[in-house]
RNA sequence: GUUCCAGUAGCUCAGCUGGAUAGAGCAACGGCCUUCUAAGCCGUCGGUCGGGGGUUCGAAUCCCUCCUGGGACGCCA
């Protein structure tokens, strides 16, 4: 139910000339509880009523009829406030969170249709540290949020697999590499070659000459090029499969950039035939003068594509196959010149979709004031991270609950938990800086305060299932007792569980849900440490406390899902 | 130089796109486990919302300007 929508249905027409839409639009959740559970402020209506703030709300207050699920409405200091009755409002909220479980906060809104999202995109052989780390959770968020919301998610790896480098890379597996040694060290070994070609070509030039000319026979197709560029893909693609295990991340695309190879010249020739095209200086751009932007470069000099070209191929190519309604692009926010110079080169090519178009930038990861770079061997490898991150969560469970069954399976769904949620517990935009003690604290707004708190509800329904006492469902009846300020907390913020799904979605800011399940976890120990649940004589107090339990654990455990975490039933 | 983004408590950040007394966590200090998981709960301390103008009933939020930090700006992605 929305409470929002429902106030404003039960004020429309009472207010000449405001309609019911804006009405729902001004209404809002007044800060605390002391000021009621809905509000609407009268200021802005004020002009066109030609009344003042505080009349309006009187008005309103006298012309009201009474309601079954308002107690008390009240017009204060220019406000309308709306009361709503306790034990209704408990009685709703708990069988919608009951009645939908595992559904509780899903819609359809999407009605099927078809959000692309590109996100994770690492480069072949090389190491997949914190700074893909960003790409891959907000964009594995973003996909089970569109999903949860009634789209078709697609989620694509815009692998780096195709460039240069690989030039670089066999020159210098034929020189100084060997099978057995890749094969052991995979990537580890890959990177270390690729270094000892950037050290070896400062002093031998003509490397990058050979570099090249293996790069060309690659896209020639040579039989022994391409056999190497496969096995390096293969390799690099198992290591970070290994990643995204663990991680629990999915795609179902992953045409990378070698994918478009063939498809670009279509897409040269139709940006010439539409006259977009314009040669400088040996090269070929698009020219956006007019829109403040500088030209967008799609052949270099000497022929060779570049990720302009690359990305409005791919964009036309998924339009093709995928019909998106929207098409969703997950990188740092460096390339949002980038990204908004191939929309309008999408747009000037005619093609209304480029609306559809999205670029979701975050902010960098530094590793404590220094930048990450691989060269520098100045980052914080992902596996290292997160095999950190789970030894620790075991020795915790070790510590704590020495006698739980399957241990190494929830050390690592909530070490991975921790890393994942520290990620996206803020605004996506803000630059984080890399700290191991930060990354490694589970205290607090962590992933692993939220899980535990999780774990806590489940044992309390476990426990109630012992001794006999069904805790799921039944407390349906009872719930009316749920009126005290600890239990109506948490039922307010399990209300607003649909409608911050809803904002992060439009959003594209996975942080509103979690920020959201820290402000659930918050009430809801507040909740636990105040009332005795399993304790309380009276039945009935007892049933509906264990109702709201198990919606917590419900609620919980749905949203955990939305940013990519697991809910362990024990901690 | 042009342009984009950020600036809120000692630190890390929220603040529902203009609403009621600016909220959390960390750190510090003080309490709470013979009782449902102490990865928890309660309390104390901590703020000229970068500065200055403006818009209006009302600004942390919108506009202008300045300061500070970071990014981007034709053949890398």
């Amino acid at each position: 139910m929305n409470y929002k929508q429902w106030l404003a249905e039960q004020l429309a027409g009472k207010l000449e000339g405001v309609s019911r839409e804006t009405l729902a639009e001004l209404i809002e959740y007044p800060p605390n509880p002391q000021m009621g559970d809905l509000s609407l402020p009268c200021f802005k209506l004020s002009k066109q009523l030609r009344k003042a703030p505080q009349a309006i709300a009187e008005e309103l207050k006298a012309g009201w009829s009474g309601h079954a699920l308002v107690s008390r409405i009240d017009a204060v200091s220019g406000y309308f406030n709306v009361y709503l009755d306790p034990e209704q409002f408990a009685s709703q909220v708990v069988n919608e969170v009951l009645t939908q479980g595992d559904r509780y906060g899903a819609q359809d809104i999407g009605q099927g249709r078809s959000v692309v999202i590109d996100f994770s995109s690492p480069n072949i052989a090389k190491t997949f540290h914190i700074g893909h780390l960003r790409s891959t959770v907000i964009g594995n968020a973003l996909y089970r949020i569109f999903k949860f919301m009634g789209y078709n998610s697609v989620g694509v790896n815009h692998l780096g697999d195709w460039g240069t480098q690989f030039g670089k890379l066999i020159v210098a597996y034929k020189l100084w590499g060997n099978r057995e040694a890749v094969e052991a060290d995979g990537i580890g070994e890959l990177q270390r070659l690729y270094v000892k070609f950037h050290d070896e070509a400062d002093i031998h030039p003509e490397l990058e000459d050979e570099a090249r000319g293996w790069f060309v026979k690659l896209e020639q197709g040579d039989e022994e090029a391409l056999k190497l560029w496969r096995w390096f893909v293969d390799i690099s693609l198992k290591e970070f499969q290994k990643m995204y295990d663990l991680l629990g991340v999915t795609f179902d695309s992953y045409a990378g950039e070698s994918f478009y190879n063939d498809k670009m010249a279509a897409v040269l020739e139709e940006l010439k035939a539409k006259q977009l095209l314009e040669e400088d200086d040996g090269a070929l751009l698009v020219r956006l003068d007019d829109y403040q932007m500088p030209p967008a470069l799609m052949v270099k000099k000497d022929g060779g594509t570049l990720y302009h070209t690359r990305d409005v191929t791919a964009a036309i190519y998924r339009k093709n196959t995928y019909d998106f309604d929207k098409a969703i692009y997950v990188t740092d926010a460096g390339q949002s010149l980038h990204f908004k110079q191939w929309f309008k080169v999408i747009e000037l090519m005619g093609y209304d979709w480029a609306k559809q178009l999205v670029h979701v930038p975050f902010g960098k990861v530094s590793l404590e004031g220094a930048k990450l770079s691989t060269r520098k061997g100045n980052v914080v490898n992902l596996e290292e991270l997160l095999t950190k991150a789970i030894e620790k969560t075991r020795e915790i469970i070790d510590e704590k609950n020495p006698g739980m069954e399957n241990k190494d399976e929830v050390a690592r769904e909530v070490g991975v938990g921790a890393i994942i949620f520290n990620d996206l517990s803020n605004n996506r935009i803000k630059d984080i800086v890399f700290s191991w003690d930060e990354a490694l604290n589970f205290d607090g707004e962590t992933g692993p305060y939220v899980q535990y708190t999780h774990a806590r509800a489940c044992s309390v329904l476990r426990k109630a299932e012992a001794d006999g006492g069904a805790a799921a469902g039944a407390g349906a009846l009872a719930v009316a007792h749920l009126t005290n300020a600890e239990a109506q907390g948490v039922l307010r913020e399990l209300y607003l569980f649909k409608e911050r799904i809803e904002q992060a979605m439009d959003r594209l800011e996975p942080s509103i849900i979690s920020r959201y399940l820290v402000d659930l976890a918050q009430k809801f120990n507040h909740f636990y440490h105040e009332c005795p649940i399993l304790k309380v004589e009276d039945a009935e107090l007892r049933q509906a406390r264990l109702a709201l339990v198990r919606c917590v654990s419900i609620t919980l455990k749905n949203g955990l899902s939305l940013i990519g975490l697991k809910a362990p039933e024990k901690i």
